[in-house]
DNA sequence: TTGAATTTTCAAAATATTTTGAAAAAAATA
DNA sequence: TATTTTTTTCAAAATATTTTGAAAATTCAA
């Protein structure tokens, strides 16, 4: 079964390339087994599908969930709950590029505004120090700034050319 | 001591949002240390700065040149090898975006490229397994490329017109 | 209400990553 | 060359992260 394998295999590169950066590898995993997935999935299809606990794959939902990049379906006279995947690709990586934007250039951000307040530049030892500090914020802010432009552009324009160019 | 109080925040800072993402915490420290020290330090100076094992220092010294954020500096008439840090911040976040677009974009194009190779779109659930493939390629390619171009601009009109708006 | 089905929690176990430090290798000196 | 200094390696230890699974909490139907 060909398909079959294409799937599997590509459930375990996302999952081994996402530990490569930093993601939890079932993370990654349930999330490209409900992306495949026509159907929405419940915990227990889940469970035996990736062979994993099901402590595992309830915090695994809910962290895919805070990352927007799958939704809970209540399916009418279902008792269990059902989970799909977003299946626009370019809304999961903006999805995905808002979260790490958030968690990784925020609190650097933060930080060092937090440094330039604390120090004031009355020797040239401090001068130097926060120079670098200061050079750090602007490129932050500078790397902030234009992924949030990048992020609000609309797909529309951004995007769908480039799908329509390189899609064939 | 004041302004020691602010490197040491500063090298704890980097060190844990480093390890929010990806990045070896002792890696960031040896690399903040180096890049607010004026001048280069030696391994048993990092050691006993950092409190870390030789092999330690060694092993993460060799990661930090590999990621080009410091270069080695022998000193005439000295033994050890002395390392300086990259004191351009622009060069820094520069060659940490290169680093990480080869690690974290890089296999993943080429992933999906092996899995469209693979696959014939010959029912309809390889159609849309292979669109899914084809969008996240799409989108891949994208982000790559639209990395590689800013990485390509001349700093000099990109961020220079920044620094000067957001410095003062 | 009660009780069965389902989800959530979390301490302990399993796994993965990082760090150590001493031995081996390499480089410099005499 | 032999000796000393310095760097590198890597197996074992320490630490950190992830996973398990059973108990607790919640939800829902009757």
């Amino acid at each position: 079964m060909e398909l079959k394998e294409a799937k599997d295999k590509f459930i375990h590169t996302w999952g081994t390339l996402a530990t490569q950066w930093g993601i939890n590898r079932t993370m990654a995993q349930i999330h490209s087994l409900l992306l495949l997935s026509a159907k929405s999935m419940n915990a227990d299809e889940i469970m035996s599908e990736l062979q994993i606990s099901r402590g595992n794959v309830n915090m695994n939902l809910r962290d895919l969930m805070d990352w927007g990049l799958i939704y809970k379906q209540l399916l009418p006279g279902e008792r269990k709950e059902y989970f799909i995947a977003e299946k626009d690709v370019w809304k999961v990586a903006k999805q995905i590029a808002k979260e790490r934007r958030r968690r990784e250039i925020g609190p650097l951000i933060d930080a060092m505004a937090d440094l330039k307040e604390g120090i004031k530049p009355d020797t040239a030892e401090k001068e130097e120090f926060l120079k670098i500090v200061n050079d750090i914020s602007t490129v932050t802010v500078f790397a902030d700034s234009t992924l949030t432009s990048l992020l609000k552009a609309d797909e529309n324009w951004l995007i769908s050319s480039f799908v329509k160019v390189f899609n064939r």
